[in-house]
DNA sequence: CAAACTATTCAGC
DNA sequence: GCTGAATAGTTTG
């Protein structure tokens, strides 16, 4: 566990639900601007992945990265986050 | 401490 | 749209 895992660990899960942020915002967040690299190597080793909702990490153009269920679960995974969204915000 | 690896991103064609 | 190269931190020896 290092510190920046650490930040970005609390970025990502700081992501609202329904928004898809890129490695390069998430590392930026996470006080490396640069280090998306290391941030997607982080989410790949990361002690936790179950607590850690790396599916609304992508790479960019919505274009979903990788993940423990599978890129293309993940990629469902953003469009059903859009759908709970809409649920909840249409939850009258 | 150094080398290798990586869930990416940017630039060129 | 696809291929190649670069970058920055983690991990392992």
């Amino acid at each position: 566990m290092t510190p920046f895992a650490k930040k970005v660990y609390r970025v990502v899960l700081s992501i609202p639900l329904g928004q898809v942020r890129t490695y390069k915002w998430v590392a930026q967040k996470a006080g490396r601007p640069g280090a998306w690299r290391a941030v997607g190597t982080i989410l790949n080793k990361n002690p936790f992945p179950v607590i850690i909702p790396c599916h609304r990490v992508i790479k960019s153009n919505n274009i979903s990265g990788g993940y423990v269920f599978g890129k293309k679960r993940k990629k469902e995974l953003l469009g059903l986050e859009g759908r709970i969204k809409e649920c909840l915000a249409n939850r009258k």
